[in-house]
DNA sequence: ATTTTCTCTCAGGAAACACTCAGGCTATCT
DNA sequence: AGATAGCCTGAGTGTTTCCTGAGAGAAAAT
């Protein structure tokens, strides 16, 4: 699959927008509308692949949305998307096929890595591997676990994602303002002094274990983690 | 048989949607219809391996559906589903040969499970084995026993059937919400610190007998059954 | 009818985590 | 060299998450 599509779902503008723009970017071909309505129309025309479904919609529940799909014949998975509260009641019962559900709010990369996962689970096509490896670290995604030169690290989940963020972005820097934007939820109002901790955590727990400094400062620009020559 | 294929026979559609959803995705060629009379003509044409089928329905019993079946010569298992009132009486006396039933409201790994039994039964295709054996635990569905490093512990049913969830996912993390939407029957409305509660007790009983710490947590994603090198 | 088991809720405590801040350090420029 | 801006990191705070024991109510077993 060269292209996934993509089939966006939700009433909240800026947050179709945020979607769209980071999921096109990370290469998936995508469509995006505001209404369960529209939805059943555009996933009957278009066939995407996956559907990111807020499951609270004006004018009909996320649900009743896969629901009438199911009885077209359309067969996609979805990843849920909640506001935090209102889990529990509603929601039970969504995840049983291939699918999967976050709570808003919700970072971009944290969407992209869970489309990657059901599309990896319910299409054999190769998408993207669960394990990624770049240099001298290892990270396996279904297991969430981390090696550096074969040694497991225990990372709290934003460490975790700054990490997977970083690898996927290897030798290329990375503005403090696109980490926050792309590791941090969507509503984050902090500094950037969050991310210069971070990665202070994350090299900590690294650099004992790793020949090289895998996560380097260009001052005044951001950070990139690199790969040497000579490697594997 | 790769893909064994299932007729569902259900009224209500938002269980033929949980049915289906949950089989297509464990691999079964589904076949979902509402009434008794599509029942019979579905099965005769599609030659369905098994027929998922509640007692109840408008047009007619599921005692007659059987009953035409087997006059029509077609002669295949049957799970037959029931609301928790009805039970007894009618039901039990439905199940000949290799049938079975469960009441409403189920798990889904449950109904898979029970599918899964069946056709092991009544088959001899491989169809899935009923022993799982993940690392240093091994069940024996058909006796639902458990075995840590050849010790039998007694579980409770739904502590069995959480221990039979991990496993099956074993090396992936599962979210609560997965777990619930899986182990936990569909109409469950509670919150996720049962997962807790019950991962503690499955703890209690397993880490006794076991190298390892089979279930492990990752704090702010889930549980996951993990196994290890140099085993097995 | 009584006992036992099981399911589920709740709440306290412990630990991990997210985030802020400030003082000190370092690279860069003049 | 000195000044400046940017970066690093330890300390501290408030929050979240998880674990587990206790107990109520329901179901099952005796």
């Amino acid at each position: 699959m060269k292209n996934p599509k993509v089939l966006i779902v939700d009433d909240e503008k800026n947050i179709r927008d945020l979607l769209e723009a980071g999921l096109k970017f990370a290469g998936f071909s995508v469509y995006s509308v505001g209404t369960g309505t529209e939805a059943v129309a555009v996933a009957e025309k278009a066939k995407p692949d996956i559907m990111v479904l807020d499951v609270m919609l004006p004018d009909q529940s996320g649900f009743s949305v896969t629901k009438k799909l199911r009885s077209m014949e359309i067969d996609l998975p979805v990843l849920f998307l909640s506001a935090r509260d209102d889990r529990g009641d509603k929601v039970t019962g969504l995840t049983v096929g291939g699918d999967d559900y976050m709570t808003k709010p919700f970072s971009i990369d944290e969407v992209i890595a869970r489309i990657n996962a059901i599309l990896r689970r319910t299409r054999k096509q190769e998408v993207e591997e669960s394990i990624i490896e770049v240099g001298e670290i290892k990270i396996n995604q279904d297991a969430h676990e981390v090696f550096v030169n074969g040694t497991e690290i225990e990372l709290s989940p934003t460490e975790y994602k700054l990490l997977r963020f970083l690898m996927g972005n290897a030798n290329r820097v990375m503005s403090k303002d696109q980490i926050l934007d792309h590791v941090w939820e969507y509503d984050f109002n902090g500094e950037q002094g969050i991310v210069e901790s971070y990665v202070s955590y994350l090299r900590k727990k690294i650099d004992p274990l790793s020949k090289n400094q895998l996560i380097q400062t260009k001052r005044g620009v951001g950070y990139m983690f690199r790969t040497f020559k000579n490697e594997e």
